[in-house]
RNA sequence: GGGCGGUUAGCUCAGUUGGUUAGAGCGCCAGCUCGACACGCUGGAGGCCACAGGUUCAAGUCCUGUACCGCCCA
């Protein structure tokens, strides 16, 4: 059989096997009936966007979500890894646009509803299962049989139930507002939607005729001149503002200007909002400004609160796409029948811009320009600059006290203070009982958890300055509004299948909004049949995945995998979505589910190319994991992935082209080498293991007769045990890799391996080996098998049939399992923790390491056995004495001389170590070892000097930690001792 | 403008509450096919810990400031 085991590991043939024995035996299918004394351990994945197929940031998160689960479900939990995709609203209604345009020279509104939502549902199928392949492809225990999706039955159910009910609680409102729109995809963004980049513009100086001339200190003026930054929106201008601080204001407020262009008669307001030139302030707006600030309250939102304390028309100048137009709100330029706004309509807005610019130039009313650079809200989604946009909308009321969540303030554990009558969280005015508070509140009293901590900041800080959440979105892919609206009041209904809310509108008309209960679709049908209309949007996409913790398990309904796993225990993401998505989730997991969806929000770094960028389509640095898998195995990117995870924010992965064995050109990375390295290190490991496990036989176990060797990889196998758990338990991922990377290559293969070599073909020894042998692979395989599952499969499946019984007799005894998925985690056994004997191997490797770099400066070839002599203290001579063969084995050594007092041999090459002196015979070359034993002295003495220095600075003495004094007074000692030996060695050669 | 990170070997990064002469992997140099592994083995070279102050007996580590890079929010 171990023939035909392969040299080089080649992760395909194993990664099938791994996955079949998985999906057989269903291991990652969580039972609600299961009694585990654990208790249960669930997750919910960040469910990726059916948009594209995963990139490498998807495999860091998930990977690490796999590392926690599969270590839970080992130790005994009753796990869930909830998995599923998310519908992505406006993200994924654009690229199929997008694909429709280039396909069939079609756009949306070229299509019928239902039809356009086809060809949208048509694009994620196809990518939802490319999505879940890769999740599978790269190891993802997820729960499959409950893979869901946020536009599937049992979410639009939770999603319907949860608009109803906030609707009921009158925290849904429609409202005229100032919106982030953008014109490319046409459809409202929230705030954290919006994308600032630096502009560079510029400040134009537009004169306005003031419509009689005024006299400020004698002078008679004619105008005044406003800067604006967007000189199309003057149209829409209704005022003309100044600071009333402003001397000039007394002459000039109350006055009026006569619009140009449009010819409108504004009057000139005073509002402190409006910043006092000064040339030399720090202040960049008082050097532009001019103390006169046009007012266009339809087209700016800082204008359209200057227009609401001033009770300004609002006059909306352009259309849904950013082109002027006067079919939106603007009616009084056909009074004048002016050419120049006729030339102006159906232009785009920087069109217009340019026309307007040039229109004062020509009219000689262009006073300057100047250059500016300046942020502006971009479409995250789009890219195109947002415009303010006047718009009705449906709002969440996220600070809105919720007069069904009367919260006592005993269970709240966190200071509050009295705010308009409401109890808000103090230094806030957040009330404990509104959206935003019930997200709030669990982070102030220690509930809610952020890993890395800093995180918190940004979660608390959003949540402290959070505006009302627009949530309606002018798109067809998405869960549609459930609300109906009509003129009259309806009658007939169900009161508990609806909630009605009346609003007014400009003209004073009311108008009648039912929101329908999910299931009452005989309801919808009557209302349509009395003529009530049902809303044309979609939710925002976040109002959907907020409910994910919970709308996946099944909520509104109270089943059992609710009961079970809910609350879960971890969310595990990137930090650009703490924001738009963890506290919308903390937000509707108390307001729906009645308790926090997890406690601890492990929040990983991002992963950027070698220089720093993020990795993006546009820029072709990415990395496709699939492609990763394909070239170094998924377990190898998996145990690179969780090896560069600290708890930096940002992690660089040199992207390098590559061609694939099939001849693809593809783009990898150098890195993953790392883990296809150990991976091929680990599976050669096995493999002679296997070649020497024939005929192993637990009985003949006997613990009376462990070596040095045994007893020491024991005790380092007892600490990695221990050290690994601890480090996961603190969600970090790094640090367990390398004490597995270390204690699997640096022990066990460097020296434990190489030690039971010879030991294997020695009939006294071989029993015992042999069950140390398994026993330590069995415990690393599951050690490692979180990281490496696949791998680890394999191996633990060989090793069942090799060696199905791993147990140390009288010792140590191992459950085994049908898969390593489903073994228990390693318990660490304290009593194996042997000090003196890591001691002692210590001191054994030091003289091996010796010799070998004497042979090596001598250049003598392994084959070569030498000849060592070694003198030393008691104990030193004592531990050598007793292992020589360990020495001989590994350094290449024959006759191996210890004593007190050994005289070095005149030809022997020499070395000082710890307290000892070695000598490798018949090496003459007196340069070379003067050259070797003077870099040493260097080394000593200056240890010596430093110490001597610290030693007697009697602050140090006396200040110091003792055990820190006694410490260097002991290293003084030791250094001392071998500069004497290094001198007499020196003294020799002369 | 506010907030948060980062700056340690040629490269990518570790470095716990300050305490031996700062570590790893890759790369580099020299040697090695010895029956697990050349995706390997053995040995080696390589660092003003961004800069400037400060606290301390002691600073890569704590404090202040500066520079550069990046992210988030307004």
């Amino acid at each position: 059989m171990t023939e035909e085991i392969a040299k080089i590991y080649d992760p395909k043939g194993i990664q099938a096997l791994a996955e079949e024995i998985w999906q057989q035996g269903r291991y990652w299918h969580a039972c609600t009936d299961s009694k585990s004394a654990k208790g249960t351990y669930a997750i919910v994945i960040p469910p990726p966007n059916v948009t594209a197929a995963l990139h490498l940031g998807h495999a860091l998160n998930n990977t690490l979500q796999d590392i926690l689960i599969r270590w839970r479900r080992m130790q005994g939990f009753n796990t869930l890894w909830m998995p599923g995709t998310d519908h992505a609203g406006i993200a994924t209604q654009t690229v199929v646009e997008k694909r429709l345009l280039a396909e069939q020279g079609k756009r949306r509104k070229d299509f019928e509803r239902e039809e356009f939502v086809a060809h949208v549902q048509a694009w994620k199928d196809e990518y939802e299962a490319r999505i879940l392949e890769q999740l599978k492809s790269m190891g993802c225990s997820c729960d499959w049989e409950r893979t869901r999706f946020t536009m599937d039955e049992v979410c639009a159910r939770a999603v319907r139930t949860n608009f109803f009910n906030l609707f009921k609680d009158g925290l849904i409102y429609r409202g005229k507002r100032l919106v982030n729109w953008d014109p490319a995809t046409q459809t409202v963004l929230a705030d954290d939607e919006v994308e600032h980049q630096t502009v560079q513009g510029y400040f134009w100086y537009l004169q306005y005729p003031l419509a009689e001339p005024a006299t400020i200190g004698g002078t008679k003026i004619g105008h005044v001149t406003v800067a604006t930054t967007r000189p199309e929106t003057m149209l829409g201008d209704t005022a003309v503002a100044m600071n009333p601080a402003d001397p000039r204001a007394a002459a000039l407020v109350g006055k009026q200007v006569r619009l140009p262009i449009v010819g409108r008669l504004i009057p000139i307001v005073a509002d402190e909002h409006v910043v006092l030139p000064n040339p030399d302030s720090e202040d960049e707006k008082a050097r532009f400004s001019t103390g006169f600030l046009k007012v266009t309250p339809a087209h700016d939102p800082d204008d359209w609160e200057i227009g609401r304390r001033h009770n300004l028309d609002v006059i909306n100048v352009m259309a849904p796409d950013g082109t002027i137009s006067d079919k939106y709100g603007w009616t009084d330029w056909e009074k004048i029948k002016n050419p120049d706004v006729e030339n102006l309509l159906g232009m785009d807005r920087f069109e217009a811009r340019e026309a307007v610019v040039e229109w004062f130039r020509q009219e000689n009313l262009l006073e300057e320009v100047r250059d500016y650079a300046h942020e502006i809200g971009h479409s995250y989604r789009s890219h195109v600059p947002i415009e303010p946009y006047l718009s009705d909308q449906w709002y969440v009321a996220v600070k809105k006290p919720i007069s069904s969540f009367k919260i006592q303030s005993s269970n709240l554990n966190c200071e509050t203070e009295n705010r308009d009558g409401a109890a808000c969280i103090k230094d806030t005015d957040v009330p404990v009982n509104s959206l935003a508070g019930l997200a709030l509140v669990p982070l102030l009293n220690g509930r809610l958890r952020f890993i890395p901590e800093r995180y918190a900041k940004t979660y608390q800080e959003w949540l402290e300055n959070l505006r009302d959440w627009p949530i309606s979105r002018q798109l067809w892919w998405g869960h549609r509004i459930p609300v109906w609206s009509g003129e009259n009041y309806p009658s007939g209904f169900s009161a508990e299948k609806t909630a009605i809310q009346k609003i007014s509108d400009d003209q004073g008309r009311q108008r009648f909004y039912i929101c329908v209960e999910s299931d009452a679709e005989s309801v919808e049908k009557e209302l349509e049949k009395q003529g009530y209309v049902r809303d044309e949007d979609v939710l925002d996409t976040w109002f959907s995945s907020a409910l994910w913790p919970f709308s996946t398990l099944g909520w509104p309904e109270l089943t059992v995998e609710l009961k079970t796993f809910y609350p879960t225990q971890v969310l595990c993401t990137a930090r650009e979505i703490i924001t738009l998505w963890v506290s919308r989730m903390v937000m509707m997991g108390q307001y729906c589910a009645g308790d926090i969806p997890f406690s601890d929000v492990y929040i990983h770094a991002m992963i950027q190319d070698g220089q720093g960028r993020k990795m993006s389509k546009s820029l072709g640095n990415g990395i496709d994991p699939l492609v990763a898998i394909d070239s170094h195995g998924a377990d190898a990117m998996r145990f690179t992935l969780a090896q560069m995870t600290t708890e930096t924010q940002d992690i660089r992965m040199p992207v390098s082209r590559i061609q694939l064995p099939d001849g693809r050109q593809v783009n990898s990375s150098p890195k993953f080498d790392i883990g296809r390295n150990f991976c091929n290190k680990l599976w050669n490991a096995s493999r002679f293991a296997m070649m020497n496990l024939e005929g192993i036989e637990p009985d003949d176990f006997d613990a009376a007769k462990l070596d040095t060797t045994d007893r020491w990889i024991l005790s380092r196998l007892a600490r990695t045990i221990q050290e690994v758990t601890v480090q996961l338990e603190q969600f970090k991922f790094n640090e367990p890799v390398n004490i597995l990377y270390r204690f699997f290559w640096n022990d066990l293969c460097d020296w434990y391996l190489e030690w039971l070599k010879p030991r294997m073909a020695d009939s006294a020894d071989r029993a015992v080996a042999q069950n140390i042998l398994a026993f330590v692979l069995d415990q690393t395989i599951r050690l490692l098998h979180p990281f490496v599952p696949f791998i680890t499969e394999g191996i633990f499946q060989a090793l069942n049939d090799r060696a199905p019984r791993r147990m140390l007799k009288g010792i140590a005894q191992v459950e085994t399992a049908p898969s390593v998925m489903t073994a228990a985690w390693p318990q660490s056994v304290l009593s194996f923790v042997d000090e003196a004997v890591e001691r002692q191997i210590d001191k054994i490797q030091n003289v091996i390491r010796v010799i070998r770099e004497i042979r090596n400066k001598y250049t003598i070839a392994p084959s070569v056995t030498l000849t060592v002599s070694i003198c030393g203290g008691q104990e030193s001579r004592l531990v050598l004495g007793g292992n020589l063969s360990l020495i001989q084995s590994l350094a290449g050594a024959g006759e191996i001389v210890i004593g007190a007092d050994l005289q070095k041999p005149k030809t022997a090459a020499a070395a000082v170590v710890q307290d000892m002196q070695i000598f490798v015979h018949d090496m003459i070359d007196p340069i070379a070892e003067r050259q070797r034993l003077g870099k040493q002295k260097e080394f000593i003495e200056n240890g010596i000097r430093s110490l001597q220095a610290k030693l007697s600075n009697s602050s140090f003495v006396d200040r110091a930690k003792p055990e820190v004094v006694e410490q260097s007074r002991q290293k003084l000692e030791d250094l001392t001792g071998q500069l004497k030996s290094v001198n007499q060695l020196l003294q020799e050669l002369m």
